[in-house]
RNA sequence: CGGGGCGUAGCGCAGUCUGGUAGCGCACCUGGUUCGGGACCAGGGGGUCGGAGGUUCGAAUCCUCUCGCCCCGACCA
């Protein structure tokens, strides 16, 4: 009995036919995170982590590169240092998870519950975000210019209560890395700003082959008590807009809350210069919508968790010992290879599988080089050789040493393809759109089924006069905010130089300095 | 939190209207034939039908209440 349907692709529904399932399908099939039995929380699983894992790692050298150290702060706050910031109370406290009793007993109906005489003086909040705890012991820590620049980076979890959760790219609970600087002067803060906004550019441009628009926020996209909130924004292949990271300035908005005072050259008392700045788990989000593909995930090789995987073959069980030994040394030679700052990274699966399974299976979890070996490579002293930006049944003989001697630039020159991929893929849509009829349309589906809407739209060009009312028209009315005033990040692009035209607000006609990417969003 | 949909084996589903004591495909295990490849034959294991109450001789099925997930909206890294 034949095969009734052999799907065409790995991943069911298709990117075309179905986004948002195809992006949950990717994550599981290439089994990187899951739900938990905790509302709006992800068990991330051992392949899902490991990327993180290279994300921390190369992102944490960066950090420490420009002068950081790492440092771990409480995860609960006492809700009194939130209240501390106005607009940042605003921004948060819809969505904190709350701690108000210390000690559980038997309730009523068996079962536990909180013990009334237990209950906190002061409730405790899970942290959002951690400015105010950072806050207060920045406060206390500097005393003097002397002690000024302060500059801290923590990784670790933060809570956020959101009403609607997705793996990676929207949960209750994620990690990230939260930087957080005081400076005695604003521009020596405003620099660190642009400066950590281009580490995150340069790591996603160079890690996650990730083109990314870097600006500032729009005032109605600001962090909550931020001055200035800029951003790198990326397209993911439905066209949505995702922020992959922000670098906030702070002005001296929260060391007047938190009482971070120092003492001048000239014996004057003033408040410091602060900034913070983040990426989280999402990133992961990021990389899968932005490099997969029908077939399951695919990543870029600076980030993948193995670089290869090799795949014995056997015929029959006389076969296996010698196949294992040139694996075995395959490996090992490999391995001696390093691949940017990384060995490279060998996985053998000798599991007793079908070898289709077995490839189909790596292929969907992205490995960047899947390399069969059986007998007759042995005998050849060769490798067959199949990359994952290339078809899936594509794969290509190749002598042994040769494959050793080129692997890395082999990686290399995929992690070079994604991002040129990725980078004519946003360009191709993004347009410069003047004329509001075009502009709606650009943003508005052509099918007429209301919930499954074909991809479209991308990132418009356009002019805004600066007016929040124009903004929030947009926004109300197509779903559409400004991502960014852009600043760079898209030097080459057919549309570059029109950027910095002036030209008239596509809302109301007043007249607009220059463009600003308007874009449906995560 | 508002609107819609859905919770039945690891995954995908049927069965629910018209209560009668749980089934299909894939996956998994065993044996065999295959196999540089997303096999085939035969046999087998696995489910308190999301949870709690209720109606009934009897509930996956009817009623009430809950919890969770997905999509759309508001909010957001």
């Amino acid at each position: 009995m034949a095969k009734p349907e052999t799907p065409k692709t790995a991943i069911t529904p298709t990117r075309a036919q179905d986004y948002a399932e195809w992006y949950q399908q990717v994550v599981r099939a290439a089994d990187l995170a899951e739900n938990s039995p905790v509302r709006g929380c992800m068990v991330i699983k051992p392949w899902g982590y490991a990327i993180w894992e290279n994300i921390q790692r190369e992102l944490d050298t960066m950090f420490k590169e420009t002068g950081h150290k790492n440092a771990y702060f409480p995860l609960l706050i006492p809700k009194s240092f939130l209240e501390k910031e106005a607009a940042h109370v605003d921004g948060f406290a819809k969505e904190c998870a709350v701690v108000t009793h210390h000690r559980l007993v038997a309730g009523p109906n068996g079962g536990l519950i909180p013990d009334p005489k237990a209950e906190l003086e002061e409730p405790l909040i899970i942290r959002p975000t951690s400015e105010t705890i950072i806050g207060a012991a920045f406060a206390s820590w500097v005393q003097s210019y002397r002690d000024l620049p302060l500059l801290i980076n923590q990784w670790a979890n933060v809570m956020r209560w959101e009403l609607r959760t997705r793996l990676f790219l929207r949960t209750a609970e994620f990690l990230w890395q939260e930087g957080h600087t005081a400076h005695s002067t604003e521009a020596e803060a405003r620099e660190e700003t642009m400066k950590m906004l281009g580490v995150y550019t340069t790591f996603a441009e160079e890690y996650m082959a990730t083109p990314v628009i870097y600006g500032p926020k729009t005032a109605a996209e600001r962090f909550p008590g931020a001055v200035d909130t800029f951003c790198i924004e990326a397209m993911m292949q439905d066209r949505k807009a995702l922020q992959d990271g922000t670098s906030h300035f702070l002005g001296q908005n929260f060391s007047r809350a938190s009482g971070i005072e120092f003492q001048t050259k000239e014996e004057t008392r003033e408040l410091a210069w602060t900034t913070s700045w983040g990426v989280s788990t999402r990133l992961i989000g990021s990389l899968i919508m932005t490099h997969s593909d029908d077939d399951g995930l695919v990543l870029p090789p600076r980030l993948a968790p193995a670089h290869v995987v090799l795949l014995p073959v056997f015929r029959g069980d006389e076969s296996k010992p010698a196949v294992m030994e040139y694996i075995n040394a395959l490996a090992k030679e490999l391995r001696q290879q390093r691949f940017g700052e990384r060995r490279v990274e060998v996985e053998i699966d000798a599991r007793d599988l079908r070898g289709g399974d077995k490839q189909w299976e790596w292929i969907k979890k992205g490995i960047p080089l899947r390399v069969e070996v059986g007998p007759r490579d042995v005998e050849a002293n060769a490798v067959m050789v199949a990359r994952r930006d290339r078809g899936p049944k594509e794969k290509a003989a190749m002598p042994r040493a040769d494959f050793v001697g080129s692997i890395v630039s082999i990686l290399n020159d995929m992690q070079s393809g994604m991002f040129q991929k990725a980078l004519a893929y946003r360009n191709e849509h993004t347009k410069p759109i003047d004329d509001k009829r075009e502009f709606d349309a650009f943003f508005t589906p052509k099918s007429k089924v209301e919930d499954k809407a074909e991809i479209h739209g991308g990132f418009a060009l356009s002019h805004w006069c600066g007016d929040p009312t124009c903004e929030a028209h947009v926004k109300d009315s197509l779903k559409v905010t400004i991502r960014c005033v852009p600043q760079g990040g898209y030097a080459g692009a057919p549309w570059a130089d029109r950027v910095e035209e002036q030209g008239a607000c596509v809302v109301c006609g007043k007249s607009s300095p220059q463009r600003v990417v308007f874009a449906k969003s995560y």
